[in-house]
DNA sequence: AAAGTATGTTACCTTTTGGTAACAAACAAG
DNA sequence: CTTGTTTGTTACCAAAAGGTAACATACTTT
């Protein structure tokens, strides 16, 4: 039970200022737990994160195979509108995305296992049924899910992008129109 | 002469470790300079990377307008590939980007009004030529200048990224081309 | 009932952080 | 010569960081 309330502050703290802000202090003081018992429960902060993060699996959670999957150009589509998603109302989400371009550490890198499984699965299988090039398809895929994370976390502090209104609807409709195209146009 | 090596040192830990890790003290210490002086000739570390940042003019070093734009296309393809050069060669641009997406000030609003005035100089041109809707152009640029930061920042730490080798030449030439690929299918 | 283990609190420690006061020397201008 | 400004050093301060020792309470287990 103490055990939750510590991990719930962290998450609160993740949210709110980001994995960088997570120290035993700030966890102590937004839990309500003293410093002693969170170096009981967890030894240290890193085995906190780490914790934190394998609680909330982020890419359990993502759980793209329930998507309706007639079509592979349609699934592909389906799949980035999720990713969009996930990423716009999660801040969570977003901030994990951020600290992972600043740290390095065991959980972060079963992360990016766990994302390149599953990225090279859905490009093995695009590849499999449009017969397109997988570099090629590997390329477009890349680009497309490193600028989303990229402008999901921008929107926190900067409204507009080229014009996009990256922090509103709007702005995300153009942008999930437009890979929607892209796929229409590349994977013909 | 105290004041360039104050900033030189600025420099050093910004290609070493990045934007947040610049305080007094290791800015003191990495150029041998004391505190005091640091405060006496930059009122704080936030007008001290102010000044670094505007004295290494990130985005007046940045000229795209002196390359070959004989053709609009190939206009902004070479704009892509000088943008990729300029952020794989330099840590202290890939840092400069990281530190963006976590902080706010107006050195960085700055930097961002001139990074939106020169996007929509060039999409504006992009449109006037080739009879594309605005909104379509925008979202395709932002997708691709979007990614090119993210994936630049992420091979520090990350070599492969969907089976490309984003920390080798190899793969950043398997996004040029397919950077380039999306330009002839969409600008069609 | 006694021993042992899990749970919690108080109080302390060191290091590093940003920031300043006070004093010393060098040098130009009256 | 002396006044004032620039340039620099030493030494200090308070706050916040990570981390631990020691003690108290409670709940099992034999």
């Amino acid at each position: 039970m103490t055990e939750k309330r510590i991990l719930d502050a962290v998450g609160t703290i993740v949210e709110r200022d980001g994995f960088e802000a997570v120290g035993v202090n700030a966890v102590a003081a937004a839990s309500g737990v003293s410093k002693v018992l969170i170096y009981r429960y967890f030894n240290n902060v890193d085995q906190l994160l780490v914790k934190y993060i394998e609680t909330n699996d982020f890419w359990l959670n993502a759980d793209f195979a329930s998507l309706p999957c007639s079509d592979v150009r349609e699934f592909a589509k389906q799949i980035f509108r999720a990713y969009i998603d996930m990423l716009r109302k999660s801040p969570a989400l977003r901030k994990l995305y951020r600290w992972e371009l600043s740290t390095q550490n065991p959980a972060i890198d079963r992360l990016r296992r766990m994302r390149e499984e599953m990225g090279m699965k859905i490009i093995d299988s695009v590849c499999q049924q449009t017969g397109h090039e997988r570099s090629r398809v590997a390329a477009v895929a890349s680009l497309i899910t490193a600028s989303v994370p990229y402008l999901s976390i921008l929107s926190e502090s900067c409204p507009v992008y080229n014009s996009l209104e990256i922090n509103a609807d709007s702005g995300w409709q153009q942008i999930t129109e437009t890979i929607d195209y892209i796929f229409d146009k590349i994977l013909d």
